[in-house]
DNA sequence: ATGCCTTACGTTATACGTAATTATT
DNA sequence: AATAATTACGTATAACGTAAGGCAT
């Protein structure tokens, strides 16, 4: 039977024009391909080139063989390219999540115990999760609150806390036991873009508060460190940021208003129950 | 690259449902067919099997590629039968013609002249012969009339003289210098079927005479021999026909009427001029 | 004189079959 | 016991590169 290199070979023939040239381009040497040609003639019982001594030239059959070689080349492409992808598919567990903080707790877990699987997550709006986990875009997300769907498993996972981050000398340092957002009134704030539904539980309740937004993640570290302005954490990233709080310098204060307290919920196809991770305990941090 | 075989091993694989009862099929050894699929994951790197100790089966993805596998080796078969059939046509002379006198003068003269291609003839009726020679689906024909049309060549080729055979008994027999189509009315005569042009040019003006068809060529030449019934032949029929004197023991007997007297024309693109055959003597047989 | 295709020849590398191994029904 | 898949090993086929030859630009 023919094989996908003479085809290779033949169309590769009719772009470079000469055998000689073609033989390089497919990495053979050109009696090689002298000898493949005729193989392929011979295979099909045709004739495909026209043979001067010294020049060759593709003929009606060769014109309409490469036609056709050329959309099978096409197809097997897009046939190993879909395959693989497939395959990768088949092994990468896509995460959604409404917030950054779980994804620091859930990674590790993941990693550890499905050793050899690609993870990817993302973090998008809410609304966008459960769709996402029903038509297999996403094989676990993490919500804000629980989900209810067919064949759909949903488990508390955790709970994040946020804190502001001061330098010690901020006036705002000394309310060791927390403060509320009210406190923030009028101040100028470093903010974190990427925090998901943060936004929404907490900054839209912040209107007298300035924000400086940085959408980078190391530039927005290096800002927190070298400036003296406020920003905010929580106990996850707290956990998860190496010796934080040498390198920061800073005092971490728990933001007392219920909003600042989420817990988690991941959510899974039944036929991936075993994606879920252990719970942590909701309520971490001393709180009630 | 991925080969072909390794696509046809794989559906054969999906289609046996064991490596042993594939390896039979595609006629290597089970375990070079187990090496060989066993190169297609590492080609691709993916896996396509679920491998128990003594058992494999088809994975989600092995699933996919066979779907894939399938389609482009459909594909593969349609290009071969595509390219074969191409090539071939371009080595095929296909002529159609109105008589099949005619044939006898062309086919051998083309086939020893176009030594290495096909000819196909075949009878058709007047109308498409024109219209098939533009399409192309006639690369030459014969007509009884000359032709005209753009980038068409017409050229006269032969004639052909219909004459009446009998038995020496036969009362017609006497009339040597040849006799009338109303000579025949009343009589029954013997009448191959395939006769083309002359059923309108001359048995449509014969109401009074009945005709026993016969549309094989071999039961009519038998049946001619046997019986004595007049029937038609022609210069060329007896021309090309070896012996027919000694082997039918008949006389010829010219018919007078002029429709019994044809000039037959070639007609071809004019890119296929070669093809015209040569020129015959238009009124052989001692006619004015 | 250089570029291009084909044929010839010796070698290498790939793919094969046989045999052995292990596991399942 | 029989069937099935994988691994190991020696062999043989077929694909390659080098070299040589012929022809055209």
């Amino acid at each position: 039977m023919a094989e996908f290199n003479q085809l290779y070979q033949l169309v590769t023939i009719a772009d470079a024009g000469t055998l000689s040239k073609a033989a390089e381009i497919v990495h053979i040497s050109q009696p090689a391909l002298t000898r493949s040609i005729q193989k392929l003639e011979a295979e099909w019982n045709v004739t495909l080139f026209d043979r001067q001594k010294n020049k060759i030239t593709l003929n009606q059959t060769g014109e309409l063989a490469v036609q056709y070689a050329r959309r099978i080349l096409d197809d097997v492409n897009t046939m190993t390219g879909a395959i693989q992808a497939y395959e990768r598919s088949l092994r990468t567990i896509s995460i959604g999540s409404c917030a950054a903080g779980p994804l620091l707790e859930l990674l590790p877990e993941l990693t550890e115990r499905f050793y050899g699987m690609a993870l990817t997550s993302e973090m998008v709006s809410a609304e966008s999760l459960l769709p996402g986990l029903v038509k297999g875009t996403y094989q676990l997300i993490i919500t804000d609150a629980e989900v209810s769907a067919p064949d759909i498993l949903c488990h508390p996972f955790c709970s994040e806390q946020l804190y502001l981050t001061v330098p010690p000398a901020h006036p705002l340092a000394n309310s060791k036991e927390g403060i509320y957002l009210d406190d923030l009134a009028g101040e100028t704030m470093l903010l974190f873009q990427e925090i998901g539904i943060w936004k929404e539980r907490v900054i839209s309740k912040m209107p007298q508060t300035n924000f400086i937004l940085q959408d980078q993640d190391e530039a927005f570290s290096a800002l927190v460190q070298v400036s003296a302005l406020p920003a905010f954490a929580s106990d996850l990233t707290l956990k998860h940021s190496e010796r934080w709080a040498e390198r920061t310098n800073r005092l971490a204060l728990p933001i007392l208003d219920p909003e600042a307290h989420v817990t988690f919920y991941c959510s899974v196809q039944k036929s991936h129950k075993t994606y879920l991770p252990g719970q942590r305990s909701l309520y971490p941090s001393g709180h009630s």
